[in-house]
DNA sequence: ATCTGCTGCGCG
DNA sequence: AAAGCGCGCAGCAGAT
């Protein structure tokens, strides 16, 4: 059973209240809707949650936090916005004039995105004004809600049985916990985040002025260099300095550097370092994003066009390992930190059903299965060749152990390799599951059309970049809704497991690993649900195939200590 | 003063 | 040793 909530809009152009629509299977009107008060709202969410619906919604982003601030969770959920832009470039959904309109408006590969169907412009996060009035939603009214969900049911029905629908549900669930997250927070000590900058960089300067450690590497640097006004800020500066001081490099980009002997290089270094620990995750960093012991980003779901995740402020899915250790549970609490161990070529096997490379991912390690199999036990090695194919490597030693692989897994490589001339040719690939990559744009196909030998290059040169995309792009899509499906599982174990208060929680999820915030006696419990989880969703998409997604899980009292 | 693009580096 | 995929963000540099 579903429900359709909207808003109803008012004579005003506001709203005056909430629709509540119930539906079945095929989305048809299941009596009249109830209309309640605003202030009734979460209440009627909370009493119609006992019968389990799925809510039907523009979209999470717009309806679940402040039925999350009212205290007010659901089960499960269809979004409204997220399966339109899945189905935008799903080559898997049955056709009809809604899905073209979709398309009509979806994005390309020149990055380009039209305003995104049904959202409303993204709120600034943290930047709420005291003069704003407190937002209602104000998303499409009731009839369209129902209009447009019985199109996208009846586009996914037309899809081979458990594939596009499982996404679909999977995506939606992944909006609940990403609104879920951001409403948790992560935990973030800030007191153990500011002893490491003052360890590192010295005590908190004035705005404006350096670090005293910095300004003392700066400092050596000048003298190092012989060039007293140097500002080390400046990477045109640090270039010409650099090569005045008879050290050739063509960048300052740290691995360049490294590899010059020269008694500027090392003061260098350490500069850029602290100076990526003060600009990125310092003081005003903490000031910005992090408030009453939580860390909260912004979390967008299906950002990512392979279905990965993407987060706005904070750099959210970007922690440093340097600053891991202020990521501490709360009292009484510890982290569950768990990664799928090399998700990609495990997902590689899967979408080739290599039996070869699912045989070398039989152990713990498959890099070491390879290794083992192939390239005469060196793990560096077959890691390195692995990357290259679902990245399309064309040289160095990564591009020189394709044949090797490709003998070893013909089928594996197969996938990645048709994929590439796909996007080559300018056509679409798509996720196991039915996620398509976008089309070539316009000016790409433009390009392909030229006749002078210059442009021929470039041409080729940007059909190759599209063929590395698609290439990387069935891997990526593929491991990307293996982790939400995942993801899913997880929360819904935990939900089912729940024993009363402190509940265990979601609170980080970053491409192919989880981190659990849980009561310190239920860790056993919540690393069962893990592996359970892990399983479920490899069944869920794939079947029963003979390939293993092992999890690695850790339990500890600081994210620092995890890996 | 505000914008856009580039550089560099963090994460997977 | 330093290419091949996907991102976000800060600060500089140059343009408006």
């Amino acid at each position: 059973m579903y429900i359709a909530v909207a808003s109803v809009p008012s004579s005003r152009g506001g709203s005056a209240g909430m629709a509540l629509q119930q539906l079945d299977s095929e989305g048809r009107h299941l009596g009249e809707p109830d209309v309640v008060d605003h202030d009734a709202f979460a209440a009627a969410v909370a009493e119609a949650e006992h019968r389990r619906p799925r809510w039907v919604w523009s979209s999470t982003r717009l309806w679940y936090p402040d039925l999350l601030s009212a205290g007010v969770s659901v089960d499960r959920c269809w979004d409204l916005a997220l399966t339109g832009n899945i189905l935008a470039h799903s080559p898997s959904c049955r056709p009809s004039p809604y899905i073209e309109s979709l398309r009509a408006t979806a994005r390309t590969d020149d990055g380009t995105e039209p305003p995104r169907l049904l959202l409303p412009p993204p709120a600034a996060p943290n930047q709420h004004s005291l003069f704003d009035e407190p937002q209602e939603p104000v998303g499409p009214p009731v009839g369209d809600v129902v209009g447009q969900f019985r199109e996208q049911l009846a586009a996914v029905s037309g899809a081979e049985p458990g594939r596009l629908n499982l996404l679909v549900a999977a995506e939606s669930a992944g909006s609940l916990i990403a609104a879920e997250m951001e409403h948790w927070g992560l935990p973030w000590r800030r007191d153990v985040h500011e002893d490491l900058l003052e360890r590192t960089l010295g005590p908190r300067p004035p705005e404006g002025s350096r670090p005293t450690e910095l300004e003392r590497l700066a400092q050596e640097l000048r003298t190092a260099l012989g060039n007293p006004a140097l500002n080390p800020d400046s990477p045109q500066e640090v270039l010409r300095a650099l090569h005045r001081a008879g050290i050739e490099v063509r960048t300052t980009r740290s691995w360049e550097l490294e590899r010059q002997a020269h008694p500027a290089i090392e003061p260098l270094l350490a500069y850029k370092k602290l100076s990526r620990l003060l600009t990125a995750n310092g003081w005003n960093w903490l000031d910005a994003w992090v408030r009453d012991g939580r860390f909260r980003p912004e979390y967008v779901v299906g950002g990512v066009v392979s279905g990965r995740w993407a987060s706005r402020g904070g750099g959210a899915l970007q922690i440093p390992r340097q600053v891991r250790d202020a990521v501490r549970p709360d009292e009484g609490h510890v982290f569950l930190v768990a990664d799928a161990a090399q998700l990609e070529p495990r997902v590689l096997a899967a979408l080739g059903q290599d039996a070869a490379l699912a045989a070398a991912a039989r152990g713990q390690d498959l890099y070491q299965g390879i290794a083992d199999q192939g390239f005469g036990g060196d793990r560096a090695q077959a890691k390195l060749a692995m990357l290259g194919a679902m990245y399309g490597a064309t040289s160095g030693e990564s591009g020189r152990l394709m044949p090797q692989l490709t003998r070893a897994y013909p089928r594996a490589i197969a996938v990645v390799e048709s994929a590439a001339r796909a996007g080559e040719a300018g056509g679409g690939v798509s996720s196991y599951l039915g996620r398509g990559c976008p089309p070539a744009s316009e000016e790409w196909r433009a390009r392909q059309r030229t006749t002078t030998a210059e442009e021929q290059r470039r041409a080729d040169g940007a059909a190759r970049a599209r063929g590395r995309f698609t290439r990387n792009f069935v891997v990526q899509a593929s491991a990307a809704e293996w982790a939400l499906c995942w993801l899913a599982e997880i929360r819904r174990r935990l939900a089912a497991s729940s024993i009363p208060e402190p509940r265990s929680r979601i609170v980080f999820f970053l491409h192919d690993e989880v981190v659990l915030h849980v009561p310190a006696q239920q860790a056993a419990e919540a690393g069962t649900i893990l592996d359970l989880a892990a399983r479920a969703a490899t069944r869920l998409i794939y079947g029963d195939i003979p390939i293993e997604f092992s999890i690695n899980t850790v339990t500890v009292s600081s994210y620092a200590d995890a890996k």
